[in-house]
DNA sequence: CTAAAAAGTTAGGAATGCCTAAATCTAATT
DNA sequence: AATTAGATTTAGGCATTCCTAACTTTTTAG
């Protein structure tokens, strides 16, 4: 049987292998919230249930059987952070907290339903790409505001969704997803970015701007 | 701190104690399918919290808080049931199970979101009373078809929700919230009532019959 | 008014999911 | 190759929520 706490960590170590194949039992656990000591605990127990594979000290990585779970709970997550905006007006700062109780508990037919009220969509409202159902998520690793050249433009893909008040501030800088930012400069010793957006310059720290994927082609 | 257990248990205890004011450590188990040891120990444990009066053998009774978190629940599970019926496109034989998921997990917000999208209802799809924002839910101790006398009629006021298949049956017979019965007959030995709805005669058991409850008075 | 039946409680145990502290392994540096 | 710092695992515990089995109290019936 599968437990809300484990889908939790197939979703974390699916987000988190992007890119790499293995992921450490550390950035799991600084992921999650919890200690190392219970992330190890937990990844043997999906190991003996075939979810992960998994080599003491050397990191884990999903099977197929725990990537279609990871899968589910994230489309699950996405479109209800979607729904949550689009249809009954919360703001996009709220929604990512609903979504992870949610996410555990609906049924398919609530998914379903939420997807057609939303015309089949495919990103939810941080610009995140929604998973098909029983398809597979493929998000292209988009570079980070910092690492712009001072001088160009790059198109907003996504942004972080997991602190609200950096979504609320996204907001009032007018960050979203398809926002075109012209990064003027980059100020010396990890100093500011300067950025204009629609005719606006603002500066904006670097964990802030860290938190902001985007595609240097403005498309 | 207080678990989706614990809400669950004082949820049915205010269930149950419409009309007594004690309930019986038995009688929860039985409507919660857990054993009666389980009972008598989670109450023990609402007792110590100030959520439940307790005294050995002799019986449970909601406190004022624990009633305010009992109705809280209840309003959840209510405004879920209806707002999957109106807003989702879900039948009715499916929302119970939903809602029992999600009325722990739902926000203030998400509650107060769905009050207005359904215009601030105050009963659900079967016909129970929808408890207000902090006020009390005060449900008449209606009669069930059973206790109608043959010959007569009755306005439904409200069905058992937890059976999916006895509300599928609801539905051919056509008995929902507000439907008139005529009361035909009542064969006898506990054999089936002969009821006229909407021009139609039907044979009914008593456990279906059981689970209508009525007014005499056709309002 | 006692004895049996029913209802309720206590005791002990299992699974889940987390923790801290101690032990062990890996990798980097000398 | 040895040391050491950091990462990881193991061991032992705690809280939650359920269970069965044994015991106690209350209710009911002869």
């Amino acid at each position: 049987m599968i437990t809300h706490a484990m889908e939790d960590y197939l979703k974390t170590v699916y987000l988190l292998q992007e890119g790499q194949e293995k992921v450490s039992t550390s950035a799991i656990a600084q992921q999650m919230e919890v200690s190392a000591a219970s992330v190890t605990g937990m990844i043997r127990k999906l190991a003996a249930m075939g979810l992960v594979n998994y080599t003491s000290y050397q990191g884990v990585e999903l099977t197929e059987g725990g990537q279609k779970i990871a899968q589910e709970i994230i489309r699950h997550h996405r479109l209800l952070e979607l729904y949550l905006v689009e249809i009954m007006g919360f703001t996009w700062d709220k929604v990512h907290d609903e979504a992870d109780k949610l996410e555990h508990v609906i049924s398919e037919e609530f998914e379903e339903r939420m997807s057609e009220a939303l015309g089949n969509p495919t990103t939810d409202p941080h610009g995140h790409a929604i998973p098909a159902k029983d398809g597979a998520l493929q998000e292209v690793a988009y570079e980070t505001l910092t690492e712009v050249e001072a001088g160009s433009s790059a198109t907003v893909q996504h942004v972080n969704d997991n602190d609200p008040e950096m979504l609320r501030y996204f907001d009032q800088l007018g960050i979203l997803p398809g926002t075109v930012v012209h990064v003027v400069a980059k100020e010396p010793f990890n100093g500011p970015l300067r950025l204009r957006i629609d005719q606006t310059e603002h500066f904006v720290g670097l964990e802030v701007a860290g938190n902001v994927f985007v595609s240097s082609q403005t498309i």
